[in-house]
DNA sequence: GGGAGTTGTCATTCC
DNA sequence: CTGGAATGACAACTC
């Protein structure tokens, strides 16, 4: 069996791959779409790698930690993994994911089959996704495969049945191939592998972290610590790598690789350069429409080329002058990790995305599964939304040219790297294993799910569309953000559900300090009327206070304007919805009773209200206390001090008539009755307390909406930032294409011109130069350099 | 027992 | 000048 699904797996991925080098469109995926268990099964392996068994645990939790005990193998798959994110991290070439698959069938038969069953999309995508690493961390991964992996997290999450199978298949289907591998190569593997995590892809670092917590958390025990200390280690050593990953990724340029790939026997550099000659050959590296034209099929194209409207920020920089290409490649690397920065912050609509990406990709499940879908297996949806993405594709060209930067510009990317790994710790870490629905996944792919893994929709958008999409990026920021306010995942996870509903603390923050009165009423009668008269009416009057002094109250209250917005806002504080805060831990230690201006007959009504707050053993106290009649000390316990005072100065109406009144009413009020003055003396610092706590409730609400209307702003200020930084990136690109343009211009210019014996001019002695009149002069080499230094110097030769 | 958050109160300033 | 709003500071209270 394993015999047979290797020689199937490589005559068919290699077969593929030839033929879609040669511009015959294979749809492997009609094949193995097809619910054909022996297909299936020989190219996942036995059936039980599906079953639900968090094998993809594996994966995240330590690197060869916390193992499964389905891996009997666990060396060979974790150097299978090594060795298929290596593989994947490949596809950040700006080459279509096709092109990747034939250098890896230069570099390694063996290697091939496991890594171009990996990579290609047109390959994998039949199995669910099985056959893609659903842990796969690197966008560039999510390019080819993207839809699958991303759905399996989607859909399922931590234990998604997507997720199971393709790490079991990963081991099944693979190991046969890693038991060839050297030990240096699987060296080099991790080496470039981690390189890729450097470069901002690897999700497996996310997942890795994330998972790594949940595994602590669920299991406790040395095996655990033990994993915490391989994972700083393993932290540690993505950082130290970083130098030799980049290295390595330099030896692309032509620097200092080849001599260490040649010292460990490989040929990969030297197979990478081929396949890019050999594209550069075959795909003139000219107008990129041509590139695209060329393309033999857009279902073996990656799925950025297939996009209409991102053709040109997908295209090539190959043709690039080598002079401005780092430049502009370092500018927008820089533009990319500001963005993301930036935009880690943002909160907005995080709920609102996320429903609508789940309802998106249900709709797409529901839709592959009518047999709706195209014949290519793509929703229309996702197609939509690939459009949509499309609108933001400036950073997927830009994150192409990721690679090329660093392997031309190695030290200025070095100073960004920092920020990349940022990055990664920081939104990834807990947010794949916390959030099932919004993991990295979502960062860098649009929201295709497994449905299109199940259905294998060739059509795959780029990852770093959805990198810019704003919705999945505040998604991640503000998860990010609840990370670093301290919640645990689980808080995280919770806070997540709130904010799908209506966001707990911050409620009160968008509301307008001044917000309308009427609230009040429902305030005041949630609170107390609600919670108080079903006190009055279970247990009878209370004390002095009578539910018609409620009513009386409550009347008065709407008499006085002023405090009662705000007592409707403290009272929303304390008493709205509970049930937002039930499941938030962090919260529920925050059950006050904020009864700020409850008038004082309805003081005591509150009981209720106060025992909710109070322990059940507390509660059932109260209970007993009330069922009875309540003793005068139990009033007088609930009751404030001045309530208390006025009560022993036997003050004829109560504390809330002697603050809310008017001061016309209140005089007068005064000079009905004959108080002495010792109760007029108390009733004025009564009156003075109350509108003063009342004040104090205003201030401290105003602070609190200074606050929030000062983090609003500021995410507004980021989201702008960012915004501007996407249209900066934008305009880059068009100049980059319009230096191509001017570049090729210049080629067929020069190419065309003859000297005064019909010959054409030496291009390493001569060259054009634009005049600032629109005039194109060719002047020798030596004479532009000497103008350089002269400016003014004059140039001869002949004018076109 | 102590930390953190909430609430009430006082003193003060300002309108 | 008075009433009251605003606010910092402090203490009491709760969790």
């Amino acid at each position: 069996m394993l015999y047979l699904k290797k020689y199937f797996t490589e005559g068919l991925i290699q077969f593929t791959i030839l033929l879609s080098l040669i511009g015959v469109r294979v749809d492997v995926d009609t094949y193995l779409n097809s619910q054909l268990p022996p297909l299936r099964e020989i190219i996942l392996g036995p059936s039980s790698a599906y079953t639900q068994t968090q094998f993809h645990n594996l994966r995240n939790t330590l690197d060869g930690y916390g193992i499964h005990p389905k891996s009997v193998d666990l060396d060979h798959f974790f150097a299978i993994r090594r060795l298929l994110n290596q593989v994947r991290s490949l596809d950040h070439l700006r080459v279509p994911s096709t092109e990747l698959n034939a250098w890896l069938v230069h570099r390694d038969p063996e290697t091939v089959v496991s890594a171009a069953s990996q990579s290609s999309p047109s390959i994998a995508l039949d199995n669910g996704g099985s056959l893609e690493d659903v842990n796969s961390p690197e966008p560039s991964a999510m390019r080819g495969t993207g839809g699958t992996s991303e759905s399996t997290y989607n859909l399922s999450g931590e234990d998604s049945l997507g997720a199971v199978a393709p790490e079991a298949n990963q081991e099944q289907g693979n190991r046969d191939s890693v038991d060839e591998l050297s030990k240096e190569d699987i060296d080099l593997i991790d080496i470039l592998w981690r390189q890729d995590i450097d470069l901002g892809a690897g999700r497996e670092v996310f997942n890795y972290s994330s998972r790594q917590k949940d595994g602590e958390a669920d299991k406790p025990n040395e095996a655990n610590e033990e994993a915490g200390v391989q994972e700083e280690d393993w932290r540690n050593g993505i950082n130290l790598q970083e130098g030799q990953g980049i290295t390595l990724v330099d030896g692309e340029t032509g620097e200092s690789i080849p001599e260490q790939l040649s010292s460990l026997g490989t040929q990969t550099s030297m197979s990478l350069q081929e396949c890019l000659r050999l594209l550069e050959a075959t795909f003139p590296f000219g107008e990129e429409s041509e590139f695209q034209a060329t393309e033999a099929d857009p279902q073996l194209r990656g799925p950025a080329e297939n996009v209409p409207s991102t053709s040109q920020g997908l295209s090539l920089p190959a043709p690039l002058p080598q002079s401005d290409a780092p430049l502009d490649l370092e500018q927008q690397w820089q533009d990319i990790m500001a963005i993301m920065e930036l935009q880690d912050m943002d909160m907005n609509n995080t709920a609102e995305n996320t429903n609508l990406n789940n309802n998106l990709n249900n709709t797409r499940a529901n839709t592959s599964e009518s047999g709706t879908m195209t014949s290519f297996g793509v929703p229309q949806s996702s197609l939509i939304n690939q459009d949509v993405s499309l609108h933001q594709a400036s950073l997927p060209s830009c994150s192409q040219d990721l690679p090329n930067l660093f392997n031309s510009e190695l030290d200025p990317s070095v100073g960004q790297r920092p920020t990349l790994l940022r990055l990664s710790s920081s939104n990834s870490s807990n947010i794949n294993s916390t959030f099932g629905v919004t993991n990295l996944t979502g960062l860098f792919l649009p929201p295709l799910n497994s449905t299109n893994n199940l259905t294998s929709s060739p059509v795959l958008p780029d990852p770093f569309v959805s990198l810019l999409e704003e919705s999945m990026l505040d998604e991640i920021s503000l998860l990010d953000l609840a990370m670093e306010e301290g919640f645990s995942q689980a808080q995280a996870s919770q806070l997540e559900d709130e904010l799908d509903s209506d966001s707990g603390l911050s409620l009160d923050s968008g509301h307008s300090p001044v917000s309308p009165s009427n609230s009040e009423t429902s305030c005041s009668s949630a609170a107390s009327s609600s919670s108080t008269s079903a006190t009055f009416s279970e247990e009878g009057a209370v004390g002095y206070s009578t539910d018609s002094e409620v009513a009386t109250a409550e009347a008065e209250e709407g008499a006085v304007g002023g405090y009662q917005p705000e007592y409707s806002k403290l009272c929303r504080m304390s008493y709205q919805d509970p049930s937002h805060f039930h499941n938030l831990p962090q919260l529920d230690s925050i059950n006050h009773n904020h009864t700020y201006n409850l008038p004082l007959a309805s003081s005591y009504p509150e009981q209720p209200q106060l025992l909710g707050s109070c322990s059940k053993k507390c509660r059932d106290k109260h209970l007993q206390q009330t069922k009875i009649h309540p003793p005068r000390e139990f009033i007088d316990k609930q009751s404030s001090r001045d309530e208390r005072r006025a009560r022993a100065m036997k003050i004829p109406f109560s504390n809330d008539k002697i603050v809310n009144l008017p001061v016309e009413e209140f005089n007068e009020l005064l000079s009905k009755h004959h108080l002495s003055e010792a109760q007029l003396s108390l009733i004025r610092d009564i009156r003075r307390r109350g509108k003063n706590k009342m004040a104090a409730q205003n201030c401290r609400k105003r602070k609190l909406d200074t606050i929030i209307n000062l983090e609003q702003g500021v995410q507004d200020l980021r989201r702008d930032k960012a915004r501007l930084l996407k249209e900066k990136m934008e305009c880059l690109r068009c100049i980059r294409q319009m230096k191509q343009k001017v570049q090729i211009l210049y080629q067929e210019v020069f190419s065309q011109l003859r000297d005064e014996e019909g010959r054409p001019y030496p291009a390493s002695e001569y060259c054009l130069q634009y005049s600032a009149d629109g005039s194109v002069l060719i002047t020798p080499r030596s004479m532009t350099l000497e103008q350089s230094r002269k400016p003014d110097k004059k140039p001869k030769d002949k004018k076109k």
